[in-house]
RNA sequence: UGGGGGAUCGUCCAACGGCAGGACUGCGGACUUUGGAUCCGCCUAUGGAGGUUCGAAUCCUCCUCCCCCAGCCA
């Protein structure tokens, strides 16, 4: 159990986990498996889902499989295998040498099933999927029971024997559990254990032609594989009943513990497969890892560090109430994790051109910056100054209202670790679009202190416009205006919830010299502006691409936007 | 109208018959060579009605609202 100072109490999975070790249930073991099905990418959602599983089972003592629950040939592929592998190990989790595939167990499927069916609690159905919509009844009307459902076994061993052999088409038999027709919970009227299905499958190619359901399939996996706690999310509470029918009528060799939590949603996030799905193939992003998407993938690419992730996933807690989780939360997990770790730099987004009049023509100084405040180890580094800089163009305002304590005209300011300047003229051209800015410095505020004490109301960032580096940086923001996805309605286009504003690209920044040669998905915070990171794949040595993972907290922005609103 | 779950600050999670607490957000203030960070303060909650009890968020009864289930998906 977890006993780090300030860590979240024990949630009521973990409770009840304690309770079975200390009832020595299980042997006194406790083993968990995250099982994804590889359809798609993982996500946030995942993350949760996957720091409970293999959190609790290094909390106790135990260990967490990675299992691929891969039962249905027709939608799982072998990229999203590999990409869900480094996706987790990424998060900073180790499943050792326990890494399995549900289609490992298909013989042993196979074998169980055929126990059911000469036990009698199994039988070959062939109504067409029409019919045996129809036979369910419905949400009040009890079903009817299959015409097929009194087979002798021999006819259903010589039916199943001939769906593996591959000798009916698709849809033409399905093998059904024998439990009941009229129960209330519509899973346990005859559910549907195998189907038969010509599809190639990514590690079983062709061997099999009929394939078991994940209600089926799932507990096997779980009892040969010894789990102990079984955790799954809330819309699965339904189905464990069949989970325990199928390890109290087949030969299992132990009976795992199924308990339900309620799965994670996120505010002005889409979570659900189909609908990232339909991002990607619409085009409204990338791919999977566009840095506004909720996968993992896409947010190391954004540049969230997988401990924030973690810290995150335990903060939100486990229950199982619906909930909506505000992504404020994520992101201030995402600024706690970088205001520690991440290396301070300037650089300039909106160039403003600033000339230093009384500053010498050619002269170049090289000031020490602190590269983290929070972190003295970090140490320190040298940045060009010169005559000729660049600001940022929101750092300026020639008619300041209040609250505004950047640079106006007659104003000083201090300049990071340079010196304090006044502006003394505002350049504009035809338009009356400023253009340049002059401005004279006092030398006798080399570091940013002035000897006479006097003060100046703000610092800001710059770069030297002979040295600096020009880059693209892409701002991101949240991908939907819609703060509950619940909310979407079906139907409507997806057009109609996307943030316009969700990425706005920046090709002519400016950024200090020592970003040369960083290397990809390097993490850093541009002083005053937020926290940024070099793109994993579009960036090159010679072409900086840089992503913004969050801005800094902004009461200025939040002025503002008061303002308009 | 069947069955299964769930309702505690705006949000998420605690309190397991004994002072409703923490985090995020929001709002104020201190400090500041990042309007960052840090520190301090404030706001706001037990869905409703009964009952049991010295004492109820917690136990009982009734009501209301929300979510899930009618794939040969997982």
């Amino acid at each position: 159990m977890s006993t780090r100072p300030g860590a979240p109490p024990p949630d009521f999975i973990r409770q009840i986990i304690a309770a079975d070790l200390k009832a020595g249930k299980h042997g006194g073991r406790v083993i968990t498996r995250f099982p994804p099905e590889p359809n798609g990418y993982l996500h946030i959602g995942h993350a949760k889902s996957i720091c409970l599983n293999f959190g609790v089972a290094r909390e106790f003592g135990g260990r967490c499989h990675l299992r691929f629950d891969d039962t249905n040939p027709t939608k799982e592929e072998q990229e999203y295998v590999d990409a869900i592998m480094e996706d987790v190990r990424w998060l900073g989790f180790d499943w050792g040498e326990h890494l399995y595939y549900a289609s490992d167990y298909f013989e042993q499927c196979y074998d169980y099933a055929v126990h059911l069916i000469k036990t009698g609690r199994a039988y070959v159905c062939s109504l067409t999927p029409e019919e045996i919509r129809e036979y369910r009844g419905t949400l009040t009307a009890p079903g009817r029971e299959s015409p097929y459902r009194n087979r002798s076994v021999a006819e259903n061993l010589d039916l199943f024997t001939r769906m593996r052999a591959g000798e009916f088409p698709e849809g033409a038999h399905v093998l059904r559990a024998k439990i009941d027709m009229a129960s209330p919970n519509l899973n346990l009227r005859d559910p549907v254990l195998y189907r038969i299905l010509h599809a190639e499958h990514h590690r079983t190619g062709g061997r099999w032609r009929l394939y078991p359901m994940y209600d089926y399939a799932h507990p096997i996996s779980d009892a040969l594989e010894d789990i102990t706690h079984s955790l799954c999310t809330l819309e699965f509470e339904d189905h464990r009943p069949l989970y325990d029918w199928t390890l109290d009528y087949t030969p299992a060799p132990c009976h795992p513990q199924q308990i339900e939590f309620a799965r994670l949603n996120l505010t002005y996030t889409v979570m659900s497969k189909r609908r990232l799905l339909k991002l990607v193939n619409e085009g409204h992003v990338a791919g999977w890892d566009d840095p506004r998407m909720p996968t993992l993938s896409g947010m190391r690419r954004r540049g969230y560090p997988p401990a924030a992730i973690r810290a995150f996933c335990d903060t939100i807690g486990i229950g199982r109430r619906e909930n909506l989780v505000e992504l404020a939360l994520l992101e201030h997990c995402v600024r706690e994790e970088l205001n520690r770790t991440a290396p301070r730099l300037m650089g300039v987004l909106n160039p403003l051109k600033v000339v230093l009049l009384n500053y010498p023509e050619g002269q170049v100084e090289e000031l020490e910056a602190v590269n983290n405040p929070e972190d003295p180890a970090a140490g320190t580094r040298r940045v060009p100054f010169s005559r000729v800089l660049y600001l940022e163009r929101d750092d300026f305002l020639e008619d300041p209202p209040k609250k505004f304590f950047r640079l106006a005209p007659g104003r000083e300011v201090r300049l990071r670790y340079a010196y304090f300047i006044r502006c003394v003229d505002v350049v504009k051209d035809q338009a009356g679009q400023i253009v340049e800015l002059h401005c004279t410095y006092d030398p006798a505020t080399k570091g940013g202190h002035a000897p006479d004490g006097r003060k100046v109301q703000a610092t800001l960032h710059w770069v030297s416009a002979g040295h600096a580096l020009t880059a693209q940086v892409r701002l991101y923001d949240r991908l939907l205006t819609l703060a509950d996805p619940a909310a979407m309605e079906e139907g409507r286009d997806f057009g109609d919830y996307l943030n316009p504003d969700s990425l706005v690209t920046l090709t002519d920044c400016r950024v200090e010299p020592s970003l040369a040669g960083a290397a990809p998905g390097f993490a850093f915070q541009f002083e005053r502006l937020g926290y940024f990171c070099v793109d994993l794949k579009d960036s090159r040595p010679d072409a900086l691409v840089i992503n913004r993972t969050v801005t800094l907290k902004d009461p200025w922005a939040k002025i503002q936007k008061a303002r308009m609103e």
